[in-house]
DNA sequence: TCTTTAATTTGATAATTGTCAAATTTATTG
DNA sequence: CAATAAATTTGACAATTATCAAATTAAAGA
């Protein structure tokens, strides 16, 4: 089950045998129904876990709105990055918008592991590389003034998120609202 | 020179004595004027550098417009972290917005560096940590959809930069125009 | 200090996006 | 399959912000 989460860690650096069957005697397989709160704000966040299958959604309200933050899926990694780093309660939600199963790691022993396995702090490293520059990524497009532009960048780099996410939450992902989006997507 | 930074890692991590005297051994200082050119667009980021004095900021073109994307002073690292990480030609400009002092560290030293010293990759990987929820919280502030609102952020967290930097280079950052910027400080 | 340049402000107007209400289409459930 | 709920679209209008032009103020160099 673990076997995808494991190659890639492995292809980041090689680990050593015991350090691997530690994260799989360490690591708990979940699954969450759609609509299930992977995380909810105010609590600190004191997991970090793996999508196997399925897809969630990160948000938080403004006074009465849901903002979205990110999409996530197969693959990918998910935490409240603040909460965890800081082990302060965050105001991120985390749902499924589908049927979800997670790999879900404890903080303690991820630290364990990075304090046992120096190999760990090089794939710990790279993986934080990684989301950082993701996330400018995601910066540069919320920088771009237009709404259609901002668009586009989900249909370029997205597109499958258009398919399996409602476009009431692509919206707030992207600053603007739901009738914007609409009739940006309704002309041409 | 380098001892504020030193003192740093070694609040994250301690460091073995052969690992802060490499770092010594190979961080070189160096002084840039007001204006000059850190790093250009279109070439790969080749060195980490952390700021021992001065501001700079970071800025792509979008068009004939530049968009600043960052503002980093005394105590910060920085590096184009897309073109740095990837290895590949980023399209991000740094310069010296005051008289800069910087710390500077070439990629294949500090890989050398991770390469050598265990410890080392538990700085690397918490101050990427501490990058990336900083960011977040520019991202949250992007979100936001009054130009008001995000100025605020600035005056709440960064006021100092309202003292170091031109409006204009404020303006982009905040994604509004330099006439909005000027408007919403003048009333009330 | 005078001159020149850069930074900031102000005004008029246009473009973009948000808001509210309602209609229509699509999906879900008993 | 009908009934209900959810998702999406459309319309009218208001609010926000951008654009372009010009004036004013502040800063920097000779």
């Amino acid at each position: 089950m673990l076997t995808p989460v494991i190659d890639y860690f492995n292809s980041i650096s090689a680990m050593p045998q015991e350090l691997v069957d530690d994260l799989l005697k360490l690591t708990n397989i979940k699954e969450f129904k759609k609509d299930d709160i992977i995380l909810k704000a105010g609590k600190v966040s004191n997991h970090t876990c793996w999508i196997l299958k399925g897809l969630v959604r990160h948000y938080y309200l403004k006074d009465t709105e849901e903002i979205t933050t990110k999409f996530l899926w197969e693959g990918a990694a998910i935490t409240s990055v603040f909460s965890y780093y800081t082990r302060k309660p965050g105001n991120e939600n985390i749902v499924a918008l589908e049927d979800t199963t997670l790999a879900i790691l404890h903080y303690d022993q991820m630290q364990y592991l990075y304090k046992t396995y120096p190999a760990f702090n090089v794939i710990g490293r790279v993986i934080t590389e990684q989301y950082l520059y993701m996330l400018e990524i995601e910066v540069y497009n919320l920088r771009k003034s237009k709404a259609e532009d901002r668009y586009q960048f989900i249909v370029k780099h997205f597109p499958h998120l258009l398919q399996r996410v409602p476009l009431k939450y692509i919206s707030t992902y992207l600053g603007m609202n739901l009738e914007t989006l609409s009739r940006i997507r309704g002309k041409k």
